[in-house]
DNA sequence: TTATAATTTTAGGCAAAGCTAAACATTAGT
DNA sequence: ACTAATGTTTAGCTTTGCCTAAAATTATAA
């Protein structure tokens, strides 16, 4: 494996899960900042490895052998993360350019190792799970946010209520399915958290938090 | 820096201080498992790039900032390796080709972070120096522990054979990295000596002791 | 439904880093 | 000093991964 294959594969990987469909050339090319047609090149590739399914104009799919190593590179590399955050005193948001260069370090018993040395972790410092060594992602369940407590992050995946009034406030707040959503703190006598949401910090009361489903990990 | 330039730089730094005297073509292509011609295209480029005086049919000389490049490629290097020996747990003949990857590794503030977290250290588990950020490497010269004679003392600072038979021997004995060696006698027909380790005194035959590197001070 | 727009693929090139074979320089042996 | 052996460079080709421009396909919209 490359480390351009291995750069596909992996962002094949994340946007499958995304999209929950076959990945166009288009997509790709934009979320690795190439040309579609280098993305092409790329997919017969691929193809011939059988690491994915190519179908002209019709996208790509990854194949099992395709999923495990795209999962093997995320693995590595959310571990890398856990490691510099941990052990290092990064903060999480500088971490990420450096994991995906070390990402591409090769070596089993590096990575059992240094597995072993972070007390085998299950997510990231972002939240986000650490597949395990064959590529299976522990498979969170949704709940409310209300439910979460401090220093939990969900991921928004629905809306309990669906009002436009409820709608426009999270969208004027910049919440959307698949955004990230960090518990600050919690209240006690009236439920209502305090959040963090990108950059942005806020409170938001008991009833806003009972009607959006979010996924932990 | 591409990786092979780095990987070019560090062979020419390595064989300088080794020949001490210009860098052949082929004494590179040897070193890096290549061929002359390659050698030669790469040799031109560096010189492009000003990091090393390149006369054709006469060999290859680094300059102040090729050396220091260099340096700093090998100051990652051996940091990687105690932090695999000393943190992972490898052992110390199972890490030079991990490293050789981990070496290319981009980013100042990581290394530095690195270096805090292994305490600084001056010596790789192999008992090589160290360079500083600057490319400055401790002149303490490592040498066989043949080459004492009477009363001086050595630190252990690494091995010239690893056969597990050779390294066993070394374990029973309590001989180990940083380990301060005694040599209290010398015989001069066999080049056997008598040592001390600790509270322990025992002889050593000539060929045990040219197979452990000291650093005398 | 048909023309236009958007997407995707193909064809042809480029730079990096390697290779072989041939040409050229240096060194060594007599 | 001159030829042979050795060492080095050049020329030209290969592969990987990218690019642009043009052609082909699919999608959209009047």
């Amino acid at each position: 494996m490359t480390l351009a294959e291995e750069n596909y594969l992996k962002t094949i990987f994340h946007l499958e899960r995304k999209l929950k469909s076959e990945v166009s050339t288009n997509a790709l090319a934009e979320r690795m900042q190439t040309r579609a047609s280098s993305v092409t090149d790329m997919m017969q590739k691929l193809a011939d490895k059988k690491m994915l399914v190519y179908k002209k104009y019709k996208g790509v799919q990854l194949t099992e052998k395709g999923k495990k190593a795209a999962a093997y590179v995320v693995r590595k590399h959310r571990l890398w993360e856990v490691f510099l955050v941990d052990k290092l005193n990064f903060h999480w948001d500088e971490v990420h350019e450096i994991a995906e260069q070390m990402e591409h370090i090769n070596s089993v018993e590096l990575i059992k190792r240094l597995d072993a040395f972070l007390g085998h972790p299950d997510f990231d410092p972002h939240g986000d799970p650490i597949p395990d060594k064959d590529g299976n992602i522990k498979k969170a369940e949704k709940r409310l946010l209300s439910e979460l407590i401090k220093n939990q992050i969900g991921i928004c995946v629905g809306v309990k209520e669906s009002s436009p009034e409820y709608l426009q406030y999270l969208d004027k707040k910049k919440i959307s399915i698949g955004t990230k959503i960090n518990v600050l703190g919690k209240e006690f006598f009236d439920g209502s958290m305090m959040i963090q949401v990108e950059r942005d910090q806020f409170f938001v009361s008991k009833q806003i938090a009972e009607n959006l489903y979010v996924q932990t990990n």
